[in-house]
DNA sequence: CATGAATGAGCGTTCATTCAT
DNA sequence: CATGAATGAACGCTCATTCAT
């Protein structure tokens, strides 16, 4: 499309935007109709479509503009801070942070992993992040910080902890993302059998 | 349904889980229909709603089996070993190969969580498999084995890391379930910055 | 499709057929639905869908198989006579009943060639037909039978004739299409200024 | 309607009418929305409902303007004449001239004939066409110009033959009207079998 | 057991038209 | 005069499901 739009086309587009977001998130992406949906703000079907090329244009567009916020935030909690362990530790807590208040793009982001039309596009968004954590792991082992071993998995798995406790403890149970994030990073950093366990440096 | 099938019937219900379980996987659930599952294998529609109350019985099926398999395979595994690391490490392997064997499920569990009429039958899968693995690991800082800590998010912690490595290391690179084994252990065991990281022992 | 049909299934998509052919003809396609079609048939919709890909193969099925009947008639009228112009006549009048007794394909045709999806295919209809006329009058020119001249505008014109009195005199007066044939083959043997006019052989 | 225009309203008027002209012989009436009209002209949609009706006015429109342009111009041809055999071989040129300036009316007259609310407007205007040839052609029989015959079919063959030859030739293959309209008098004043064929008179 | 024709609610999408600005 | 957001009926089409054979 990239219609230029008045700010009263703005803000609708915004709302559909968001609503679109909670409904998919709620029901599913299939089972939410764009009947559903432009009944729920009380508007025409036409509206509908003068925003968004189709439905899956508008699914794209929400993905797009996580993927885009997320990465925005951890760059900037990253800041200037030079140390990589230092800079994993605060990209962690920004997600977390991140993902508390935007509960619903996560599992739209898992159900786009399962379709043939949405899962390519996952993928890059995935691959720019892993190679983020990727880097930063390697220049942790390159300077001894922490020790050898294949730096890709290692990145993979620091992404799998913090990704499946936002999901289970802050956006499951309701728990605060920084009690969470302490713990990713403590359970990252140790391990089970690391001696001082639970001795960590706490930050927020 | 419940029938009971005579041996050609119970082959020709195999084939259709076994189609169906494929094209679910690579095509998403929605996006194939009945007629695309029968047509594949050469039926009529009949036959479909012979073996299947609907769709979503056939999905659920699926699900089900998967998940009863996994869990029946993780138990064998672990035997009769009595030490709780040993029983997580076997369990993990384990999982690693049956993961290697039965890519598609990961994707249907992962749709599964996505839509509300499927998500509360995974979820009470997956709480099945945490409290397993919350009960080792609390047997396991019980006997000072490992740190004390909040067992649940631990458990939680191992399972990620399994599940995310699983995922893009067995099924998305291909790399033997047992070699991506050992780095979910490493990674677990010893964390980032444990001292000894790589230095594990092998198994396989 | 190229579905295989039985009896039954045989008759449905001819009664599609010839509804479908008398809608389009007398309402026009774009404004003739496939609700219409179905409803008018009194069946569901998935029958039309069960039997035509789409609304625009049912139209193009309707004009296929009205050049290839019309066709037929010509080339079995024609027979095995010889003489090209003799070859002419025969084809003209066999024509002239055919269109007597299919008065909505004229109009389908019609409507094929102005718009830019189906216009190809009916003008490789119409090439065929040219040049089935050319070579007749071509051969008729170098026998000596007519005189000299431009064998495919000739053709064309014949055809026009035909075409044109087809479409007022007999579907739109009703008049005998034996009838409109003599005017057809007097006007194109003599023209205005032939000497003789009116007083051809009479056939039918 | 038939509102007082200003003289760039005039314009503007005239600039849809002659888009969508183009447009709706190119693409096909239906195929063709309002909104590709505005969109082509990068205008509002308001624009377009200031100046027509509707979309049917619009096309309506057209066509009466095409007919009424074209009854001038062979009126024109004729100028003083009186000969009738003369009157149409001028009105015959004069046909073929315009047609070859005007290609996209013919292709929109002939979608006009297949649709139920345009067929009797279109039919009206060629009811007069038709009346003004077969009066020419019964003063050319009463004076013993041309042989006695059925006015108003011969009238007929004369405009089909004429047409056809201008949808063929000259819009399909480019050729110069002048040219053409030779072929159509010749054909038409003597047929197939006129001894004298191709030797008529030439005028441009 | 099996077929495949049939159903019809519901889908995503279009578009002629209106009207507040 | 002109814009473009909004409407909503209608469209072509899909598909889970049923059932006569």
């Amino acid at each position: 499309m990239g219609r230029r739009l008045t700010p009263r086309g703005e803000q609708r587009r915004g709302e559909l935007l968001a609503y679109a977001t909670e409904r998919f998130a709620t029901n599913g992406y299939h089972p939410t109709s764009v009947a559903e949906l432009v009944d729920g703000l009380g508007v025409g079907k036409g509206v509908f479509y003068w925003y968004f090329e189709s439905k899956e244009d508008l699914f794209l567009e929400i993905l797009r503009a996580g993927e885009r916020e997320l990465r925005r935030v951890q760059l900037d909690a990253m800041g200037d801070e030079t140390d990589p362990v230092a800079r994993m530790e605060l990209a962690i807590r920004a997600s977390m942070e991140w993902w508390a208040t935007h509960r619903e793009l996560y599992v739209l982001i898992e159900f786009a992993r399962t379709e043939a039309s949405f899962a390519s596009g996952v993928r890059k968004g995935e691959r720019v992040a892993l190679e983020d954590t990727r880097r930063l792991v390697q220049e942790a082992m390159d300077s001894g910080a922490i020790a050898d071993g294949n730096a890709t998995v290692v990145a993979q798995a620091v992404l799998g902890v913090s990704s499946v406790l936002a999901r289970t403890q802050v956006l499951g149970r309701g728990r605060p993302p920084s009690e969470v994030a302490d713990e990713v990073i403590d359970f990252c950093w140790h391990g089970l059998l690391g001696r001082d366990a639970g001795q960590t440096r706490r930050t927020a």
